[in-house]
DNA sequence: AAAATAGTGTCTATTAGACAATATGTC
DNA sequence: GACATATTGTCTAATAGACACTATTTT
């Protein structure tokens, strides 16, 4: 049975969103054992019989709640990578999530810190492993899903404005984005009861105030739009 | 090193489009070893630092060759299924890949067979392991996938009709759809090169003939529409 | 009042879909 | 010619997007 065995694990890629400059930001987490010891790296955990673990979806949490120490608003697998070289201790495979936060959500302690997506796909700072690749192909993902669906209202607050709704579209597509077609996929969110508004409203520095708009707590899987928003306009 | 592995396979959810009933069909292979010997189950491969896999893709490819014996006209991961409870022996992981074949492709000798889908969700026909689930996940992501690109072409003859393309976008959706909406797509795909129009009829048992469009052999990816097809029409 | 920002209304473009009209074959 | 089937053309509906216009607040 060791014969057929594999190193397997569990990796997440928890974004935020940066909330001065709505800029996408990964959770990562200084690793406790080698190899890289001490080096920033995606949080995750081994998974095998031994561990407590029922099932990999159970192993994701596990992985969020004793490394990443956060909750998600929306968590999915994104795919799995595996070869011979992306561990220097040989062949093995790795399950990778993407998990959305409130931008709320802050860490604390010296093991755990949120770093720009970008200087990450930059390759300014440099991870351990292929764990860049994993951040590319999940943020690939959630641009893709973005398009079509309200995927970016998971990085919001429970309550937001419609610029808040922009500005995370934008950080999850990487370009500009129509406010009239936000607006309007926000009215049809409000028409099935995926979002509320609050009638509350928000004082901007300057300007007429701000809607206050509100989503549920419970991830109900995002909505899916008929169209996508458009490339260029 | 072994207290931290786990059993790792890829399996292959390939399917055809059934020539005469367009109707979905899963390629099944008679299992060569325990546990659940000589039983159908999907084509799949052991992955670990033994076999001669440099990658996840590699093992697919190989598990195609070797168990299922076709080549695909498109091949993608669709997930990792992990638990303690999918194979009798322990903890193990499946990576799922879903390929999609030309409908010509056939199997000879008495380990490889083409089942209807239809039948094995139902449960009509029984599986080993989860298998009866990873192959209604390649199916939910073909169906989602087929509503906006033109993955179901991949499931036609290098030669093909209109009515061929609805009638694999109807397997795909599991729905009707409308014969209009699919000749502009086609359009628009010849606009873009994805499909040719040979110029060449073809004569149907009566009636008007049809126009042969043609595909391209590379795999260069689906065509992704802007809009959906719609749920009801 | 001026400036700034938010929100609304109107128009265009695109594309799915319904369906009538036409083309082209077999029997 | 009758019939079957394929294809084209016309119209509608829905929604993204552009943009002018109005609303509401601070200074």
């Amino acid at each position: 049975m060791s014969s057929i065995a594999v190193m397997a694990s569990v990796d997440i890629v928890a974004l935020r969103l940066e909330p001065e400059a709505q800029r996408l930001e990964v959770l990562l987490h200084r690793r406790e054992r080698e190899p890289h010891l001490s080096q920033w790296a995606l949080p995750g955990v081994i998974v095998n019989g031994r561990t407590p673990d029922n099932s990999l979806d159970a192993a994701a949490e596990r992985a969020l709640q004793e490394k990443a120490q956060v909750v998600p608003r929306h968590m999915e697998q994104v795919g799995t990578e595996g070869n011979a070289f992306r561990d220097p201790r040989g062949w093995s495979l790795s399950t990778y999530y993407m998990a959305l936060l409130d931008p709320a959500q802050s860490v604390d302690g010296e093991r755990l810190a949120f770093v720009d997506v970008a200087s990450i796909l930059a390759r300014k700072v440099v991870l351990p492993f292929d764990h860049a690749v994993l951040i590319q192909r999940a943020c690939e993902r959630l641009a893709a899903k973005s398009s079509y669906s309200s995927l970016p209202l998971y990085l919001l607050p429970e309550r937001f404005t419609v610029l808040d709704a922009v500005g995370a579209t934008q950080a999850c597509l990487g370009r500009a984005v129509n406010g009239t077609s936000l607006r309007k996929r926000l009215d049809r969110l409000k028409e099935v009861g995926w979002v509320l508004d609050t009638g509350e409203r928000q004082q901007p520095r300057l300007g007429r105030p701000q809607q206050i708009y509100r989503h549920l707590p419970a991830d109900t899987g995002p909505f899916l739009f008929e169209r996508s928003l458009l490339p260029e306009g």
